[in-house]
DNA sequence: TCCACGTTTTGACGTGGATCAACTGAAGTC
DNA sequence: GACTTCAGTTGATCCACGTCAAAACGTGGA
């Protein structure tokens, strides 16, 4: 189904068997690399970017509290990054699709801070951390683009403390949609129809609800006619109704 | 009261009236520098920093989209992050203070993405990002350094995610009571004694609660003797208590 | 094909924190 | 020192979401 969405939109495909980088030729490249890269530069790159990964749904990419070495940069497939309290509660932080950087909250301390999980099989490119740095010193585009990636994951994560700490239920649902919505279209897939990857209780665990609640929630966008559901597949019926669950909020 | 509770534990104080940046010899630089730089690094660093910035209580040091030129080490003073939704509804997304960088929130977009205000005059050091850019690409672990301190940021908003999204309302006061604690003790001021710079609404901002909410849970603290409340004046009375409040969780 | 199990939906009910409101106290201000 | 204003406390009530329960639905394995 992924494929079929992909190639819907969009007219090439990843060559999967080659496990080489090939950093110049790969269509996630203006997400992850920065813009106007020599060849030279961007064969160094692919130096670094050496090491592909393949990750089958379920398996850990890396665990909370294994040292850090390396960032990864999604190639295919879909993960969750999780966070497990002292207590034994835990909390989905993020999802991440192709041409996302996972790790990055790895380099403060030497260690990952959460467990990045596969939520179907994908593979991944493996950016060795000392190495990055060491070409970022020499390629001033991509030390520019690494600061911009993490500066908009510290952007997104007070994104989704808004949602958590001012949004009511329905509002953090729409929220989320949208921005899923959004990112497919950067893809290249269709913005609005696709399939959830994660269950009820992941989204749940995400927005700060019960599974029931985002239950209820799909099931009320349904009745309003914003949205079709049919299990983990969703069809956007109609986006502006959805921005103006959370823009026309009460009071 | 600042300096007291400063005197109490440390015995050096910083020279305000002097304007220059004087890295070498502020107490605050293990917080904000890497450590081991040789005397010519530290000089450039120094030529980079030569900005300093006096700011009043109430005074914005950047305002959400405005264009983002500068990351800012707080020398002295209390600031708050704030972003505020289409909507008009707002939230506090973090408190900063001495030996804290902040703006690193504007490097993603070349904006700034929240405002930061004073709760208190202070002073900052102001660090022009491109500079900040081209002397990380020669000195190894200042870039290092930097890198760490925006994962850093992005593991603390992690942390407030989980807080938003799975603590109850006692919980997040005690977590919020027991951070300020830790980094009071940080820069040598009493972990056990100090002072709110944040009212019981900006307070409940940061923590998704209302005021009235975090008025009752000071209250309930009180009652049960983990803290004493004075106004602003914290006293924690049982800290292994306030400790158990959020590890000794329900169910 | 059928079974077992995990996911989702929906209903009924409970509750933590929001809301509304009244009062108290502290900090300016003239 | 009196007056105003804003911050904080506390009580009463409300409601959005959590909790508990049951049933329907899908899916993967034997």
């Amino acid at each position: 189904m992924a494929s079929s969405e992909f190639s819907r939109y969009q007219h090439t495909s990843i060559a999967l068997a080659d496990l080489k980088a090939a950093c110049a030729t790969c269509n996630l490249r203006e997400l992850c690399l920065p813009a106007g890269l020599t060849d030279d530069e961007l064969d160094q790159i692919e130096e670094m970017v050496k090491l592909r990964k393949r990750v089958k749904k379920g398996e850990f990419l890396y665990r909370a509290n294994e040292p850090f070495d390396a960032i990864y940069a999604i190639r295919t497939g879909f993960f969750k990054s999780r966070v497990t309290y002292e207590d034994g509660r835990d909390q989905v932080t993020g999802f991440s699709m192709a041409g996302e950087i996972m790790g990055m909250d790895g380099i403060g301390a030497g260690k990952h801070n959460c467990d990045a999980i596969a939520m179907e099989d994908g593979d991944v490119c493996s950016i060795p951390y000392e190495h990055l740095e060491v070409l970022s010193r020499e390629v001033a585009s991509l030390q520019r683009h690494f600061h911009k990636i993490m500066s908009r994951e510290i952007i997104r994560e007070s994104g989704v403390m808004m949602l958590l700490g001012v949004m009511r239920a329905e509002e953090r649902l729409a929220a989320f949609l949208l921005n899923l919505s959004q990112r497919f279209l950067a893809r290249g897939f269709s913005p609005l129809e696709f399939h959830l990857r994660m269950t009820r209780e992941e989204i749940g665990s995400y927005l700060g609800l019960k599974l029931e609640t985002v239950s209820r929630a799909f099931s009320k966008f349904q009745a309003d006619g914003l949205i079709a559901v049919e299990q983990k597949h969703i069809r956007i019926v109609d986006i502006e109704g959805l921005k103006h669950v959370y823009a026309h909020h009460v009071r």
